[in-house]
DNA sequence: GCCGTTTTCGGCCCGACTGTTTTCAGTCG
């Protein structure tokens, strides 16, 4: 069992889990979760709080008894109570509650009346009617189960942000065109930007709601209808993605926006405030008794609590409401704040479209400088560039400079860092550079310590601006290396180099709990596009939001600079 | 299992939809 924050968070769902199939109390369940969330999310490694015994009872949610098994996970790797609940069922009935349609009470009878023990046993048993023999499950219950697992043994679970993206895009589009709407809102993971979204969430506000209804289920890529009714309706599409569309009346738009955005426990927080105060808070308003305070702007019900209105990237419940509370909510990082790009690939390396072209297509998007940063020659998969080639690079981007109106090209390089930590190209030749990123490509597996100690060597080399995807993960592909990003960052600081926030759709990284990280430890970060196409640029709102979701403010992030500013900070790299 | 400026015990968020029902349990978000 893994010691870091997420394997131990991992450890208390399991948990959670466990205890769930078996019935156990609600409340305790919800510990165990909270405390999972608590973990997942906390921004230094609860492995080095071994200076205090009993410090992470003071962590919000934690209380003794979680203290202690922590603690036990932590010194033992180990935790005896996840070990017997684990030997007490048989292992893939856990995942059985990740199939829509069945929750702990479904499974357990599942496993006790039908033998189900994981999700493909269970398409065998409805494909046999064992299912509808059962009391209370019905024909109906089976095909819809049998479906659902199909679907789940079929696909990915979860769905990359800019996936997302396209389709709430493109079923807004479509609604639009709907008679009557007043507005349309994408809500849940997707308006809090997480980097995955398990399905959609629509608000449409109109005057005739069964309008907006007939036409979503009429939209031509639905493959099932799920649910329908008045307010809610439910559909999966051709693809595997789940759209719920909710519609709503327009004086209980804020309150449903507040509701259907969640985090689910940024929600359940706001509504225990709610009911100390003697108030109730659902999606149609905020209430005093049978009274209807508040509800039509998100603004008004945070205003009912006392609270200033909270962006929905931090509705996480990571402190967002208690630094709301005292007014000390940061001023969020917004796409229009980028002033440039430094992380931009040609198709001298791996790129696929020329110098000219890659520039153009920065000023198009906005920016004002753009570092071009191809491959060195140590990632012979991508044609790196050697010193030859890069010499020429650079000749051509100093005539580029020279006609080109608008913005400004930096010379950089994407320099693979070798296993000892070396850089690909010796410092004389990275001496004409503006800028160096540095990048991990290889040797994933290294133990935690050699890692760790490979990068900061590098960041020690004597050019060294900027650590490109600071964790080598691949959404849903590929996890991160080992290595301690605490002290990646802490080195950063005083070396005076940069991390970077890699804005790519399948990589975000840093992510949202890394750029929290940069922030508590006092480190600025560069959010880059790794465009490979003119396209790539479009890319930089999802670091955006991934700097959001982390509490980044446009003073943590060095793209903002104007140029000269810029400049000084990393000529100080190159030394 | 956690928590407490009324509480160390008794609370712990709330409504929609479905299927199998005969008045409701289970699931979901």
């Amino acid at each position: 069992m893994s010691t870091t924050n997420a394997g131990i968070g991992a450890i208390f769902d399991e948990i959670a889990d466990w205890l769930e199939l078996d019935q156990a109390n609600a409340f305790r369940i919800r510990a165990y979760r909270n405390a999972a969330r608590t973990i997942d999310s906390w921004p230094k490694p609860l492995a080095d709080f071994t200076d205090r015994p009993n410090a992470y009872a003071e962590l919000p949610g934690i209380g003794e008894d979680l203290a202690e098994k922590i603690d036990e996970i932590v010194r033992t790797g180990s935790c005896a109570q996840l070990k017997a609940l684990r030997r007490a069922h048989p292992r893939g009935l856990r995942e059985l509650l990740r199939i829509p349609g069945i929750g702990p009470k479904r499974a357990s009878r599942l496993f006790r009346e039908a033998g189900v023990t994981t999700p493909r046993r269970l398409v065998v048993a409805a494909r046999a009617g064992r299912l509808s023999a059962m009391k209370g499950f019905g024909p109906r219950m089976e095909t819809d189960l049998l479906q659902a697992a199909s679907a789940y043994l079929a696909s990915g679970h979860r769905w990359k942000l800019s996936f997302a993206a396209q389709q709430a895009e493109a079923i807004s589009r479509y609604l639009h065109e709907s008679k009557g709407i007043a507005s349309l809102d994408v809500a849940g993971s997707y308006r809090r930007q997480q980097e995955t979204v398990g399905d959609l969430d629509i608000l449409a506000c109109a005057s005739r709601g069964t309008a907006v209804t007939r036409r979503f289920l009429a939209y031509p890529d639905v493959a099932r209808v799920l649910s329908q009714g008045p307010t809610r309706s439910s559909v999966v599409l051709k693809n595997g993605l789940q759209v719920d569309l909710r519609v709503i009346k327009p004086d209980s738009l804020g309150s449903a926006l507040v509701y259907f955005t969640g985090s689910k426990a940024h929600n359940v927080a706001l509504r225990r405030i709610a009911q100390k105060e003697g108030m109730k808070i659902n999606e149609y308003g905020v209430y005093r008794g049978e009274r209807r305070i508040a509800g039509e702007t998100e603004q008004s019900v945070y205003a009912t609590l006392g609270l200033p209105p909270i962006p929905p990237e931090l509705r996480e419940n990571r402190g967002e409401i208690e630094c709301a509370r005292q007014h000390r909510l940061p001023a969020l990082i917004e796409r229009s704040d980028l002033r440039g790009d430094l992380h931009v690939h040609t198709d001298a390396s791996d790129g696929h479209a020329s110098l000219a072209d890659m520039v153009d297509a920065a000023r198009k998007a906005g920016l004002s400088y753009v570092a071009i940063t191809d491959h060195s020659r140590g990632l012979g998969v991508a044609h790196g560039l050697d010193a030859d080639r890069l010499a020429r690079q650079i000749d051509l981007i100093d005539r580029l400079n020279e006609t080109s109106r608008g913005i400004t090209v930096l010379k950089g390089i994407e320099i693979e860092i070798l296993e000892d930590g070396t850089l690909d190209l010796p410092a004389s030749v990275l001496r004409r550079l503006d800028l160096v990123v540095g990048a991990v490509h290889s040797h994933f597996k290294l133990s935690r310590t050699r890692q760790t100690e490979r990068i900061l060597r590098a960041m020690d080399q004597p050019c060294f601006s900027i650590l490109a995807h600071p964790t080598g993960r691949l959404i849903g592909e590929r996890e991160a290396y080992e290595v301690d990003l605490d002290r990646l960052i802490r080195h950063a600081g005083e070396r005076k180099c940069f991390l970077e926030v890699n804005a790519h759709p399948d990589r975000l990284d840093l992510n949202d709990i890394g750029c929290r990280m940069a922030r508590d430890g006092g480190m600025r970060v560069a959010i880059c596009s790794d465009s490979h196409d003119q396209n790539g640029f479009a890319a930089l709102r999802f670091g955006i939001g991934q700097a959001r979701r982390g509490w980044l403010q446009s003073s943590d992030v060095i793209n903002t600079l104007p140029l000269k500013e810029l400049r000084t900070l990393l000529k100080a790299t190159m030394t």
